[in-house]
DNA sequence: TAGTTGTTTGAAAAAACTTTCAAAATCCCT
DNA sequence: AGGGATTTTGAAAGTTTTTTCAAACAACTA
């Protein structure tokens, strides 16, 4: 049986006290240097291993995050949390995974647990609009950040600091791209009314339909929850319809996953006659027999600036209190499930400049 | 700003000792009804929060384990990660995630961490065939279960716990069918060599090879890591020979649908020029447009198995000596890549049964 | 009433570490 | 050699909780 050795044991061992292994261990001054040597290598020859919690105890740090995600089997959410988990060990954090399923007390249970095990701060990726469980996280000044989804509320807003893409902008890409080739019926698939995300999409969307001079058609904005299935349904539902789109533009790839199938059950085909564009660039957007049409963004980068973030609020403490805001920049990225390569445009420059491009492609 | 309130401010308010008060609080006997509802009430109205990490330190519980994985990112792992952290949570406990990308000295320094931090048991879900940590783990009796990959160390075989699937019936499985289906010529696409899993999984195909009488050629099996790229990779090195096998197994989804880009690059078509067979069945793998065939199994349950046996060892204790090996059943699922539906078979039942269909299918 | 039994409570120790403060040791200068 | 300054070391307290042991208290029996 291995028993556990400590810093009293060392400090038997070196003839000194335990006081002074701690100073050794941790590379503090007020040390001799020759001491120091000596207790280092009994340490490495015992095989000590530093017990964490006892630390934790007396310094009120755990170096442990929370991440809290409402499924990592979302596919976007694995490549955020990818960035997440590398950038803290990145930084000496580790963190503790919580899958919420989107359920406000599921999240409040996890909360509490997380803050008993003394984490020193939390990323959500998929806050609620008006989740009070983060407005009480604000309110208090724990430490955390919000990626991907945030929150309107006015005390989150001012305290708490948020990574994500202009979504806005994205949902303009995207609704423009089907507008440029050619489409004046487009169903939009928004996501959950809770998710800031989906909302802004949306909104980005109308913006460019009427930035075009398009109607717009309050039976062809159908609301999602951005899982596959939903999409599938919410196709469904747009194929039923008497005149139905021509395009749709559904919130996540995920769902626009969901809606392909949808289309091809319906033994119609895309884009010739439903163009599809989704939203996130997953991994398997690209896939050859899939090729969506969608809109990029930096996943990975995002849950690094979120940790980084973070981490910086831990350990600089109070010296900033007002709250960032960072925002990347989305990028069309056109495969051929909008038709682009069909009409034999060349690929353009896909930067988020104004619309300057005449209607001349449409019809 | 929010004072942490502790037993010992209960204590006070409560007239009693805090020694009563975690007496309470941790609904032991030895207190009086009376006395027990009245601190309970208290520390309810306190907003009382128990402080785990001092809790740890003296019972020597975390009620934490560690997660290490190579990669989130592979949908395998995700669907795997799911059952674990879900039925974490239902016997509460939370899990730390660790991702090693494989690498044998970033998982020592997990490990370091974990143990420092003192987690419970660690979950293994891709261990290296001879892997130096899992040796010095299993040696030391630290709690820990493999699933999906394992090792064959002696020592690790008897005493750690494991659960998986039937790897080499699935190869025989994948093989087989393929072989029913008329090919005479498949090629193989293993998995990393440190990696059990992927060479069960040959093993088994070259057991199907045998069984049905048909030659094992040395150029036909190939090695890859898992990976979609190195599907891509090795499918073309396939598609460039100049007997090129007329069927393809890889020993995982993620590389199938390398393979699938490869040979579509090639303008070939599946099932009609090379069909193609796979491992894991994970989600896109039915999608419209890939549907690939492939091998099923019970990812999320192998990942829930996986940590009740590592807390049944946590919490039993001592009392359970020999390591317990649960194996799943694979299970083959037939969908489009193999061409098993153009040549108008009724689906039958895949049960895993000893070959007894007679080759009428061929040719 | 004394003695026994059983229940309820609290003091103190323990877990493994860091930090503060004071004491001891060393060094330098006159 | 003596005194001040500086460096090195250790004792003790503190972090929050559980647990052991003993004391106090109530109730019951003879």
């Amino acid at each position: 049986m291995y028993k556990k050795i400590n810093i009293k044991d060392i400090a038997r061992i070196a003839q000194v006290s335990h006081t002074t292994v701690s100073r050794a261990l941790n590379d503090k001054s007020r040390i001799r240097q020759e001491t120091k040597e000596k207790i280092l290598s009994i340490a490495k020859e015992l095989g000590y291993r530093p017990n964490f919690i006892a630390r934790s105890l007396v310094l009120k740090r755990t170096r442990t995050l929370g991440l809290v995600i409402t499924n990592i089997a979302n596919p976007f959410y694995t490549e955020l949390a990818q960035g997440i988990e590398k950038t803290a060990t990145k930084l000496g954090y580790s963190i503790i995974l919580c899958s919420t399923q989107s359920d406000i007390s599921t999240e409040k249970q996890y909360i509490e647990m997380l803050r008993s095990k003394g984490v020193d701060g939390i990323v959500f990726s998929s806050a609620h609009m008006e989740d009070p469980n983060i407005v009480a996280l604000a309110e208090e000044e724990f430490p955390i950040t919000l990626v991907n989804r945030r929150t309107y509320h006015p005390v989150v807003k001012e305290k708490v600091n948020y990574v994500g893409v202009d979504n806005i902008l994205g949902g303009f890409l995207a609704v423009e791209h089907l507008i440029r080739l050619g489409h004046e019926r487009i169903g939009v698939i928004g996501g959950s009314a809770e998710s800031s995300v989906g909302l802004e999409r949306l909104e980005g969307g109308k913006k460019a339909l009427s930035t075009y001079g398009l109607e717009q058609r309050n039976d062809y904005f159908l609301e999602g929850n951005f899982l596959k299935k939903s999409g599938y349904e919410r196709g469904k539902q747009f194929l039923k319809m008497a005149e139905l789109p021509t395009a749709i533009f559904a919130a996540s790839d995920y769902m626009a996953l969901g809606v392909c199938q949808a289309i091809l059950e319906e033994g119609l085909r895309i884009p010739e006659d439903v163009a599809l564009i989704g939203f996130n660039d997953i991994e398997f957007s690209s896939m050859q027999g899939i090729e969506l049409t969608t809109i990029g963004q930096k996943k990975f980068e995002m849950g690094a600036i979120a940790v980084e973030m973070l981490v910086e609020k831990i350990e600089k403490g109070e010296e900033r209190t007002s709250a960032k805001e960072v925002l990347l920049m989305p990028e069309l990225i056109i495969r051929k499930t909008c038709g682009f390569h069909l009409k034999g445009y060349q690929i353009e420059s896909t930067n988020p400049s104004p619309p300057t491009l005449s209607p001349e492609g449409r019809g």
